[in-house]
DNA sequence: CATCTTGAGAGGTATGACCAATTCGTCTAT
DNA sequence: ATAGACGAATTGGTCATACCTCTCAAGATG
């Protein structure tokens, strides 16, 4: 094994990692600034480059799921070990996992949904690009289509919503956003909550998306972020009390 | 090796990790959700947890190791490993790789602060307690005494922020919060960043600061969130550019 | 040309042994 | 009685070896 170099911790917050982790993090992290490794590149098979490094296949496979877990490589069974370039879509298990801690109540996560979501509604308006109008558009329709069913009525909602973020191209808050409310759409009374049941109110939630998009085509912020938090009003009631029996078991899943 | 649940990954954009990982997530998982264990906690000796799951020891190690990439937990070589709560404090390397492939994440981070901050502040115009207003009425008096200096007068300026995502009452927010900008107060470079060098600016930081407590006082949404998101692009741009050069020089090692 | 099969390559996992750091208990000196 | 030193036990770090499982590409067959 080679001498570890005398460096400082990776973070303050977290402890020194052992030196042969170490080791590959350093030598990867030079590779990609050097550009003799790029966004995409498949790493040498693990026997090749354990032995390169001095360290033992274990060890080099302890860096690489660590690495794995930020989103900097992918891990293919029979394939390979590719290099990518982290992006927050990859901290699901942090989000997850530091709220875990926390125990929220669903009116909580509710907020934060309604935070991150108008956040990002107000980066689309300047950000959004004619793909994201497309999607957009499509998704109205989606919700014009199956507004009255349950199960197709709340993939069309999340659909909705998850694009309008999307367009946000924020990937912090997206991955936030995806943390927030993929367990929300799974539970079926939260499902139920999200599904008009008179023809009055069907055409009012339609309606209401198209006023999102709308706001958003216009590049309106503040009228964007009026008709989103009234659209969250609605409802709200009703969806909370659903929520909040069937909230904490999900993030489990 | 029992077999694996049919789970979805716990991320989109990571591919489904190795079955024995990912029992080890899962476990954890289950553990914090059910209180059996709680930040602070040791974890068995790998050995004993190791043959609690019926996977082997490196496959543990694989998993502890990712898990203490996102600060989950600590390991500490001859103590144990201890379950932490992650912030975005341990998520350096994750900064560092996304940075040297030129991915833009500060700036998201910011976002998703000022996501949450304006959404607790929305909250606090309903929910402020007489506590919550004294707080920050000395939140305020400290900014006063120390706007010049680095190291308090950045410490005073987080502390009249947090004061006010707490006056919202809403631990999720507050624990998102947290996670985003505690380890931001951390660095150098963002106390300079937020300390004004001139005496009017400093008299403005103040006022600015007494403009956002007055506006919660009379508990206007509306004026709240405009005087606050006013008061975020006051330095954003300096802001960013010195967090992101602080961070490839503080993080790479 | 399209589809299927097979073999090589590459990741996933287990076992056992040994090394290194930390913690705790015991003994000795003051 | 207290403080410090030392050693043993505990626990993480690493290595070597063997075997299993998945993926992909090349070759064979219809």
């Amino acid at each position: 094994m080679p001498a570890t170099r005398g460096s400082k911790p990776a973070s303050s917050s977290r402890p020194r990692d052992a030196g042969g982790v170490r080791l590959v993090y350093d030598f990867l992290r030079e590779q990609i600034l050097s550009k003799s490794l790029v966004t995409g590149d498949r790493l040498p098979p693990e026997r090749d480059l354990a032995a390169q490094l001095g360290v033992s296949r274990p060890v080099l496979r302890e860096a690489l799921r660590a690495l794995a877990m930020i989103g900097a490589v992918e891990i293919r069974h029979g394939a390979g070990t590719v290099l990518r370039r982290p992006d927050a879509a990859a901290l699901g298990d942090f989000f997850s996992f530091a709220m875990l801690q926390d125990a929220p109540v669903a009116e909580d996560v509710m907020q934060a949904r309604i935070a991150v979501e108008c956040q990002a509604a107000r980066l689309a308006c300047a950000r959004a690009t004619a793909t994201d109008f497309t999607t957009l558009r499509a998704a109205v329709e989606a919700i014009e289509g199956t507004v009255g069913e349950v199960e197709a009525g709340a993939r069309a909602d999340h659909a909705f919503h998850s694009a309008l973020v999307q367009a946000g191209h924020s990937p912090v808050l997206a991955a936030l956003y995806a943390t927030l409310t993929e367990p929300l759409y799974r539970t079926h009374v939260f499902r139920r909550g999200t599904t008009p049941s008179t023809d009055e109110f069907k055409a009012y939630v339609i309606d209401d998306h198209k006023r999102i998009l709308t706001a958003l085509v216009e590049r309106n912020v503040e009228r964007l972020d009026a008709v989103l938090r009234r659209h969250f009003v609605i409802g709200d009631e009703f969806r909370e009390q659903a929520i909040q029996r069937e909230i904490l078991s999900m993030w489990s899943a």
